[in-house]
DNA sequence: CTCATGGGTTACCGAAGGGTAACCGATGTC
DNA sequence: GACATCGGTTACCCTTCGGTAACCCATGAG
């Protein structure tokens, strides 16, 4: 695992990459910064060359999947024709991107970081992120209390039926799920909708 | 905070209601046994009279608190007339849970104890013994795959929504949320019902 | 009054781990 | 071929914290 003299910037993205790993394996407190030196064939001072402690490295961390999710929602749900189909693709983005890298799932949503005062409101930023952005697929009819709390239970939905694929490590097909899912998402909305069309 | 000598039993009540607040407001690593120790009004040795270890003193609490949810719900769910009433009085008991004692929620939910594999598979039974029951008041015709997948959904569902509260320390309605909730729930379920009736 | 019981305390140990000071050596440049 | 640059290492410090050994004192029984 001894890896050759890398630039730094090649050098401060791989260990980016490794630590995804070993958070999303291990936890934020499961794993030490000697974990993820190892693990990228270097030694520890090295990693404080490039962030400025575990947190701050935790931090990057946390913003750069976020990011990524957030994007591929984002992306997936423009262009699409009306309300059902955006819903399904939302969630067909969210799956997918759960099933092609569970470690990233498990380093937002596993938990280790929800509680610590420090990264929870982070994670909590991300969630209302994806909250609103679900919020604003929406298009029923509630009123606005009703329709965040409604936007963040879509997203426990989502996060729920993940969970327990992560969890045993079982392999599944995104888009089916997706289906499922979102079919359930899209008929309890009509439901909930004041104007009941 | 000088507490009076108690009975070992009193005390080891104690230790446990004091340490679900202390655990769930900084989560298992933000908690040393010195803090529940403290707050208890007592000394470090006092807590290892009565636990093995502080891993034993959090599967106390997990179980406990558990253990706690569980039975909630499995009360408000019986002698319901049909599947729409035990859906409503399901998330009504869930979200009265929450509502009454949020410091259970975060312990249990918060996600602290999510990734460390110790706990991990704890929370993991709690979490899937309530999909289970979930899964159980389901009458709908669905393959056994896709009903579990919805039942951890729907877990989700009244966590995601639950979150959102408990984050912020915002109060609620519990019987209005699960109103809203099963709505949602129970129309979502007819919809992916292969009878769709 | 004496003494065993048992709840409680003081003071400590040892390991783990975040973080850093000082040093090293390959590399390309002049 | 000397030298500055910069990626990298060794060795260490210091605090936190889980856990424990040894001791203490209020209490009620006889």
């Amino acid at each position: 695992m001894s890896s050759p003299r890398l630039s730094a910037d090649a050098r401060r993205q791989q260990i980016l990459d490794v630590a995804i790993d070993e958070f999303g394996r291990s936890g934020y407190f499961g794993t030490s910064m000697n974990d993820i030196a190892e693990a990228a064939g270097v030694t520890k001072p090295v990693l404080y060359q490039h962030f400025d402690s575990k947190a701050d490295l935790y931090r990057a961390l946390l913003d750069e999947v976020g990011t990524r999710l957030l994007e591929k929602i984002a992306k997936a749900t423009t262009d699409a024709a009306d309300g059902r189909e955006r819903t399904e693709r939302g969630f067909g983005a969210y799956f997918r991107w759960v099933a092609e890298d569970n470690q990233e799932f498990t380093l937002l949503f596993g938990g280790s970081a929800r509680q610590e005062g420090e990264f929870a409101a982070q994670i909590r930023r991300i969630n209302d992120a994806a909250a609103v952005a679900i919020a604003g697929l929406i298009d029923v009819d509630l009123d606005p209390a009703h329709r965040a709390t409604i936007a963040h239970g879509l997203v426990g939905l989502a996060e729920g039926a993940s969970r327990r694929f992560v969890g045993t490590g079982e392999t599944f097909d995104p888009d089916e799920i997706a289906r499922v899912v979102s079919q359930l998402a899209w008929a309890g909305l009509r439901a909930v909708d004041r104007n009941g069309r």
